[in-house]
DNA sequence: AATCAATTGATACTTACTGTCAACACAAGA
DNA sequence: TCTTGTGTTGACAGTAAGTATCAATTGATT
């Protein structure tokens, strides 16, 4: 059963900063605006759409930003085949993506099982496991493929 | 403990070609001819250097055929945040990557629990799982990190 | 061998992302 | 609170991954 998060919480900006100020990187306004937008939309955005939604802040350190959350392990990035990859907050390891391979649809999820699976794969490989990314390849089945991405495309 | 795949198989190959010819796919030179090195390179290869070494195949027709595996689930492509996307073959399920977030070594890897995950997750949610992809981001603990991908940019 | 749609290669194009650098702003110390 | 210095920004130009187009070609089928 796919638990959606709901909980919308400003505790993670919080964190988000927090991380930031402990490794050195100063807490700007630019950030905390890509931060809070990053927030909202927790469904994911563009980089494209970032842009747009931020006109006050430059390209460059839209996508600066974007690659420093990534770093700081609390942005996902989800590469879409054929579209624009989708940017989306995540507490760490808490967070992934189902993409529907007829429609497109995307959806977030979380699944106890896999974090279970991550603690148990620490403990069994020599590397040190700082993070990591599951997609699905799913068909959603929905009779019509609703959400569809591709539907504009064709 | 990983289990590096050792087997390099003709099978593959041929898997590759018959699922193009049941989906009314051509089994056409070009393919071949990617599929080939794609299996000689078990490590992963970029687009760029498989162009490289293809001179006979046009570039549109590497990333057409690039996509066209990975629609057919026989291609996994690997972001690695700050480089070019690394594509490697994959019996479908059963092939998953590990980077490193300080070197950016590429390692791949197998792990029975991550299948019967996969199995597990199947029967929980409404979607038919058609797919998945799972990287880990590790630190590979190597003392001077070899394997340095970033040595050459810095 | 003939047929015809699927595929190819060349080219031009789009777009995600990065490098550069002068101007700026944040945090810390005087 | 003023100063100072480094991290950060924005604008712009550049790189490179990937796509659209279209005439020429090729592979499966007859």
């Amino acid at each position: 059963m796919i638990l959606h998060i709901i909980m919308v919480t400003m505790e993670q900006r919080a964190n988000l900063m927090a991380i930031l100020g402990e490794r050195g990187y100063r807490i700007t306004v630019p950030r905390v605006m890509i931060a809070q937008l990053l927030e909202q939309k927790r469904e994911g955005i563009t980089a494209h759409a970032l842009c747009e939604e931020l006109p006050a802040v430059g390209r460059a350190t839209v996508f600066r930003t974007l690659k420093l959350f990534m770093e700081v392990g609390m942005l996902c990035k989800l590469d879409t085949m054929g579209g624009a990859p989708i940017y989306s907050l995540c507490e760490r390891g808490h967070h992934h993506h189902s993409v529907c391979v007829v429609c497109g649809a995307v959806e977030e999820f979380m699944l106890a099982t896999i974090e279970q699976l991550m603690r148990a794969i620490s403990n069994e490989i020599p590397e040190q496991v700082v993070g990591h990314r599951i997609e699905l390849y799913v068909d959603c089945l929905h009779a019509d493929h609703k959400n569809c991405l591709h539907n504009g495309k064709h």
